[in-house]
RNA sequence: GACCCCAUAGCUCAGCUGGAUAGAGCAUCUGCCUUCUAAGCAGACGGUCGCAGGUUCGAAUCCUGCUGGGGUCGCCA
């Protein structure tokens, strides 16, 4: 629709220029906005304000010469000049009908693939080797999927790569303690707590010098590649990620083992990339270290900052490695864009790597690599957010409290439903509700974690665009038809249907606006202005009582199967299912 | 010390590239279930958009300064 009323403004303006009303070099930056307000009509545009100045005339008077000017189109009923110069778009309604039965009529309901598709590597979750899951985890692993998804609906080939913290100095003290472990129990052994066993090898580090000594021994012979090393981390690996699994499977998250590209795939690139650098002349010797300087970043005393790409003992340094990360996913993978799901405090980290890839030419001018940035979950003091103990939160335990509320709450509004189907439906909902908490706020801002925002199914919530769904199911139920098979035009008469579909064209802008600025939470508040206009619809226009006329009943059916249709495809993207019932 | 981010209703958050009367949810209050599922609907209440300047027809949005909070800055990742 924005596209229609641009083209007509574009040979307006053209005429304009050859009539000499408007000078002929002048290139206006066209914007067309949807209105808040139902009276300004449907669209509107401040371009008679724009260029009043340069036609040397006042606003209104602009105004009214481009709606003279401008061609007539059939999607365009009535044009207004209001307040000081805004021209307000009245849309035909039986245009706005003729979208909803192609919307109908198609699979993506009205989502164009990307003109180009591009190669785009997405990096998120990156859990950390035993170490549990923790409820800030979410950020990343929920957010991360949702744009993989969109990128894929779009039609873009997408890399999943889970960056996960799989190499250190650290798997020194891990594998003595797991030799431990293993010793006591005589046999492989489930680590049924991660965190625990990691605090444990911790404190065996600190308190026993052999102990420390053979830690320091094994980090040795794991990067010389000693083979029991190598198995050892193996099993801690595959330990953890089994666990981590569990938890991607309960969230509905698309990550699997064939995604785990950790921080070890680029050790072996490490030495050469610090010699090519040398030997480019980028990276030069400093009290024993590689080092590479930056004049884009200023040090503590002013100077330009060093960033140290190899220790004075021969170590590597996680920049190496993100150095050599970007450059594998250029070289190898192919990426057209490659995009990173990590903390906002990697900041600084992660600008100083790539300045340094691309100056290397690893990464050419063409492949945008972006940081996806969130910020930290506080807590309600808006302190970093911590257990009253200290620790983290589980996100196991956060998933589970999240099913015994909903399945608490499921009980008591649905008597008729058999246990295992009131356990099935208590998950999605639990899970999405833990999910879209997360997906529906902007992600480069703190934010609070506070247990009832999180678990809440009312209001803005996951459960609120499920029940919606599912009241459409209700209805097509009732009404005995196929929601998935509904075609047709609809009769847009009520101020609740127009509402309605118009609301429903918008799906395609929305998606697109995902993808472009990687932030699923534009996709959330348009599924809930769109549940929220149609629950407004339900109220006001039955479908299956008495008294309602077949053909009306027939069109409103179009606008519950358009409507049932935006909201699975939607929520498919988010990573949360819809149900039939609940 | 340098650089980066943030500040919107009692609480949690939206607010697109500057646009018309700054919006939701929660909480509080008023109505609505013999009628397609009340996890809902309709409505009320609630604001010095941190402060002060500037840019312009127009600023929560852009610029400068200030205050307050957070983050980062050569041998962890």
């Amino acid at each position: 629709m924005k596209a229609i009323i641009e083209t007509l403004l574009l040979e307006t303006v053209s005429q304009m220029k050859q009539a000499g009303t408007l000078p002929a070099d002048l290139e206006p930056r066209l914007q067309i906005d949807r209105t808040k307000d139902k009276s300004h009509g449907d669209f509107a545009t401040n371009l008679a304000m724009m260029l009043a100045k340069p036609a040397k005339s006042n606003p209104r008077q602009l105004a009214q010469q481009i709606i003279e000017l401008m061609p007539e189109h059939a999607a365009i009923s009535k044009i207004e000049i209001a307040g000081p110069g805004f021209i307000n778009f009245f849309i035909n309604p039986d245009h706005l009908a003729d979208q909803i039965s192609q919307l109908l009529a198609d699979e993506h309901a009205s989502v164009q693939l990307a003109a180009t598709p591009q190669t785009v590597v997405v990096d998120y979750s990156a859990p950390n080797v035993a170490k549990e899951m923790a409820v800030h985890h979410i950020r990343s692993t929920v957010i991360g999927d949702a744009v993989t998804r969109t990128l894929e609906f779009l039609g873009h080939k997408v890399v999943r790569a889970n960056h996960i913290g799989d190499w250190g100095t650290q798997f020194g003290m891990l594998i003595a303690y797991l030799e431990i472990v293993q010793n006591e129990q005589a046999s492989d052994m489930e680590l049924s707590d991660l965190e625990a066993f990691y605090r444990e090898a911790k404190k065996h580090y600190d308190e026993d010098e052999a102990f420390a000594e053979r830690s320091r021994n094994y980090v040795v012979k794991l990067q010389g590649g000693d083979e029991y090393c190598q198995t050892m981390w193996r099993k801690l690996v595959d330990i953890t990620m089994e666990q981590n699994q569990r938890n991607y499977d309960r969230l509905n998250v698309s990550l699997s083992d064939k995604d785990v590209m950790g921080e070890s795939l680029y050790n072996d690139m490490l030495p050469a990339i610090v010699d090519d650098l040398a030997a480019q002349g980028l990276a030069v010797e400093d009290a024993g270290a590689m080092v590479v300087f930056l004049d884009e970043y200023k040090g503590k005393d002013g100077d330009a900052m060093g960033v140290i790409i190899r220790k004075k003992d021969g170590g590597y340094l996680y920049t190496t490695t993100d150095i050599a990360c970007a450059k594998y996913r250029v070289a190898e993978l192919g990426a057209d864009r490659v995009l990173y799901f990590i903390d906002s405090r990697q900041a600084m980290h992660l600008q100083q790597a790539w300045t340094i890839a691309r100056k290397a030419g690893y990464v050419p001018e063409q492949v945008s690599l972006e940081h996806c940035a969130f910020g930290m979950m506080l807590g309600k003091d808006g302190k970093p957010f911590k257990t009253r103990s200290g620790g983290t939160v589980k996100l196991v335990d956060l998933l589970d409290e999240a099913e015994e509320r909903a399945n608490a709450l499921i009980a008591e509004k649905n008597q008729d439903l058999a246990d295992d189907e009131r356990a099935e439906i208590a998950t999605a909902v639990a899970m999405a509700a833990v999910k879209y908490a997360d997906l529906s706020k902007n992600r480069t801002t703190d934010y609070i974690f506070d247990w009832d925002n999180m678990l809440s199914f009312e209001g803005n919530t996951a459960p609120y665009l499920q029940y919606a769904y599912t009241r459409i199911q209700s209805i097509f139920r009732k009404a005995g038809v196929d929601g998935d098979s509904l075609t047709g035009s609809p009769q847009l008469n009520e101020a609740a249907e127009q509402a309605l579909a118009q609301k429903l064209t918008q799906f395609s802008d929305v998606v697109n606006n995902v993808a472009a600025k990687t932030s699923p939470h534009l996709l959330c508040t348009y599924l809930y202005e769109l549940a929220g206009q149609f629950m407004s619809f339900y109220e006001a226009c039955p479908v299956n009582k008495d008294g309602v006329a077949d053909d009306v009943r027939a069109s409103r059916l179009l606008l519950c199967g358009a409507t049932a249709k935006v909201l699975k495809l939607g929520l498919g993207l988010l990573g949360i299912a819809t149900l039939a019932r609940m």
